[in-house]
DNA sequence: AGAAAGCCTCGGCCGC
DNA sequence: TGCGGCCGAGGCTTTC
């Protein structure tokens, strides 16, 4: 699904990477004000929390765990999850052009906050399905390492079980608290592309399963973000119900693994 | 009108 | 058998 010309995506991490991008632009600048809704700050006290703690803040850099962006400020650091159809918008520039899930078009109602400058610059959430967050100081703890960063000696902690078989490997590479910024979509490519089963036990890969995994997993990351986008896998075109796999025609599979909707390959990922 | 997403909560049960 | 922690299910929210 794609709307004409335009992309279409999902907020997972590399999606989030571009609003870091963007929202680079206004490290230097001073916030005047600051607004959000009641579903964007959920996390918070109040919506009147946000405005007071953000005022007069200077943001000083950056950064962004898995899907989690931060604003680095010259005081409390300002985290923004974007839930499923988030959009960081700084004036008339998005982000990223369009979403997967969520509208075609960019709509005055659907801004839940965001924070203006003193240079008259504006850094906005258009978020219409209402699952974006504001933090102050987030807690980093309960996040994994990147993803878009992830070493050989990450993953293999990542893939441990202490007890047991451990969770399907769909499921582990959904946990945020194990690696931070993997998606859905994102989940789904990497297994199409070390053609393993997704329902298979974290805890019982073989060592060969293993090397394959993470080299997809490096993969995925490195040739999705090159392409713009984490719905612009080799699996995507297969992705729908009686879908044929685009590598070698197997009926692709669907079922809810993760709590999540996943499609795979009956042939090469059996 | 059913399904989709990320994230949070809750409850059940696994494993020691 | 008891307990803590893990894991999966379900809810939130809105749109197409």
């Amino acid at each position: 699904m794609t709307f004409g010309d335009t992309l279409a995506r999902v907020p997972e991490i590399l999606e989030v990477e571009s609003y870091r991008q963007l929202a680079d632009r206004v490290v230097g600048a001073t916030i005047v004000r600051g607004w959000a809704d009641g579903y964007l700050a959920k996390k918070l006290t109040s919506p009147a929390a946000w405005a007071r703690s953000v005022k007069n803040l200077t943001i000083t850099g950056t950064d962004r765990r898995g899907k989690l962006l931060l604003l680095e400020t010259n005081g409390p650091t300002l985290g923004v999850r974007f839930g499923m159809t988030g959009v960081l918008l700084l004036d008339g520039d998005a982000g990223i052009e369009g979403l997967f899930y969520g509208p075609h078009d960019f709509q005055s109602k659907w801004l839940r906050g965001g924070v203006e400058f003193d240079d008259g610059r504006k850094l906005l959430v258009h978020d219409p399905r209402r699952m974006a967050r504001f933090e102050i100081d987030p807690d980093l703890s309960e996040l994994g390492p990147d993803a878009l960063r992830l070493t050989r000696k990450q993953f293999d902690r990542f893939v441990r079980v202490e007890r047991g078989d451990g969770p399907a490997i769909k499921a582990r590479l959904l946990d945020q608290s194990r690696v931070a910024g993997v998606g859905n979509l994102l989940a789904d490519e990497m297994l199409f592309r070390a053609s393993l089963d997704p329902r298979t036990p974290t805890g019982l890969l073989s060592g060969d399963e293993k090397d394959r995994l993470f080299k997809a997993f490096r993969s995925t990351m490195s040739s999705l973000g090159k392409r713009g986008g984490s719905h612009l896998g080799d699996h995507m075109d297969s992705r729908f119900p009686g879908g044929l796999c685009s590598r070698d025609g197997g009926a692709m599979v669907i079922a809810t693994i993760g709590g999540r909707t996943t499609y795979w390959c009956s042939t090469h990922q059996g």
